[in-house]
DNA sequence: CTGAAAGCGCTTACAG
DNA sequence: CTGAAAGCGCTTACAG
């Protein structure tokens, strides 16, 4: 067995409680039995079991954190910045992959209450209330990323995913395109599915064009979706300049579906997509989006989790600035 | 506080003892009892405090998992395989950034052995002699994965990279391509950078191909690299019609890099890379790659690894197999 | 079939 | 400055 508190007392000639006061650095000890101790510690390659400290502190320094698609570039671009932030703060990440669904959510959430881990954050899905009875039964505290709830009191960090999209086509419009179509998320989708399509609706009626209802189509925030959107919108709205899509993955699968029609970027088809994933730097041509800083909120919502679960005191929504990077599937009309 | 077994005891008027045999299906009891037990813990809303298990059972249930980087597409493909299983099989995993660096790993080890992990799996990193010796002090199993060490008894689960190398470069010379460079993975990687670059000049040999050392250039696996390969290439090696990538971010960045200068792929140039990444997929044009399943490889070493936790056993090591994914970017010269 | 008791590896009043 | 003891929430011989 690897040595214990115990073995370290004994060869350091001292009790378990003294050895606990200089692990704990808590004082109360000569200088001479602390280097005792530490000698002992030393000697015996003793590490501090976390376990037995969990159940007596309450605490197991440890963050539960959910999300829909853990390999998706979106959730790992934030779990990036969560794991990156809690390490540094002494806490440790448990994973659990939800694929949306909630009867997995319910499970991972026993799991994590049955784990005791300390605090919880909740990626890119609506908290139902039956998650939220979970959770508040549990106790401690809960952060949500780019997502929200009907519960005032859960803190979030997010984009404002509305004037965000509305910015994205202004975008175009100040470069002279008028026929934009967008590709929306799912559609009762009211996360950012919704958000996003107000903002395209509101930046039109803001320059008076006139809304097309032709003009708008729904996918499902994925690649597929998108070359599908493209077809779609090709058929049934041929004349359109520009395409705002809900997600970089769209937009990709639009350029990958446009060039499969001949028809190139952005010369004959302006695109701008939503994320900014590493992603979207990488394509031919390199995609012009709104870009929100995934990473960043990770480490924003880990930082916020980790002090509610310090002070016990509740933390308030964050809403993160979005951008709008430039780069070259947008063309201006002349 | 939540309750704990205690009350359910008090509630159903039996002992501990009695309430822990029924959540453990243990049998010793009577019908009664059982319900008696049962009805209890739905009422008191129950959940058995894992920690505490923990610390008696000497297992807790969790699996550590080392990447150098979980935001990267190749790393969340595995952790998505990982993931996915364990929770099958009732574990969790915590999930654990290096940056390849020695210093954050060793650190990341010691927590793991203070958090009492079942087992850890370890990927695409060298297996240094100090890792090694902690993992072999804390007594758990480890699997590697898309790695290997100079200790024969340490499971991984990996492809062939040098066969896979040696086939992405003779699909290239079946198809008629003789000037075929190569940008291989960072220069003293032995791990996947030196097999691949073996397969590669292992194909030319077998076809009795000269070896042309102004084709073979360094990249580290990123994108970035790609780009500035090719741009040497087309400095110092003209010539080539073809080009084996040692990563598919690697190889995307040939095609951006192409197409910046002109140059059409597959028409002028041919490229073919590694890894099979969705992104591979959604470039334009599609990447033709050398596939390794990542994900299949993620839940085979969580399997193997839960399999090892659970019967003492030493797992053996795996070659998955890779194949090669015929997509757009190479052109058949006649 | 059931319970009292010891113990997992720690921390923390309490007493000296 | 230091130690004995209780206790965190469980499991598991042992005894009946």
């Amino acid at each position: 067995m690897n040595p214990t508190i115990k073995d370290v007392a004994k060869m350091a000639n001292v009790s378990i409680a003294t050895v606990s006061r200089v692990l704990n650095n808590l004082g109360g000890y000569s200088d001479k039995t602390k280097q005792r101790v530490n000698e002992a510690i030393r000697e015996l390659g003793y590490q501090p079991n976390a376990i037995a400290r969990g159940l007596i502190n309450k605490r197991t320094q440890t963050l539960g954190v959910l999300f829909p698609n853990v390999s998706s570039s979106f959730s790992s671009d934030i779990l990036q910045g969560v794991e990156d932030f809690a390490h540094s703060r002494n806490y440790s990440v448990l994973v659990c992959n939800t694929d949306g669904e909630e009867k997995r959510t319910m499970k991972y959430l026993q799991l994590l209450r049955e784990k005791q881990v300390d605090g919880i954050i909740f990626s890119s899905s609506m908290l139902k209330d039956e998650y939220y009875e979970t959770i508040k039964s549990m106790k401690i505290p809960v952060v949500l990323i780019s997502s929200q709830s009907n519960y005032p009191a859960i803190p979030y960090v997010t984009i404002n995913d509305r004037l965000a999209a509305c910015d994205a086509v202004e975008y175009l419009i100040n470069r002279g395109h008028r026929k934009i179509a967008m590709i929306a998320g799912t559609e009762n989708d009211v996360l950012t599915g919704a958000p996003r399509m107000d903002g395209y609706l509101r930046a039109l009626r803001k320059h008076r064009i006139p809304i097309d209802e032709r003009y708008l189509v729904h996918g499902d925030f994925r690649f597929e979706s998108g070359c599908k959107a493209l077809e779609t919108l090709l058929r049934t709205a041929p004349d359109i300049t520009a395409i705002f899509a809900a997600s970089d993955e769209m937009a990709i699968g639009v350029l990958s579906a446009a060039s499969r029609h001949g028809l190139k970027v952005p010369d004959d088809l302006s695109v701008i997509g939503f994320d900014g994933l590493q992603l979207s730097n990488m394509v031919v041509p390199p995609l012009t989006t709104v870009s929100q800083p995934l990473q960043e909120m990770g480490k924003i919502a880990a930082e916020t989790l980790i002090r509610s679960i310090e002070t016990g005191e509740t933390a308030e929504g964050i809403i993160v600035s979005h951008s709008i990077v430039e780069r070259q599937t947008v063309r201006t009309l002349t």
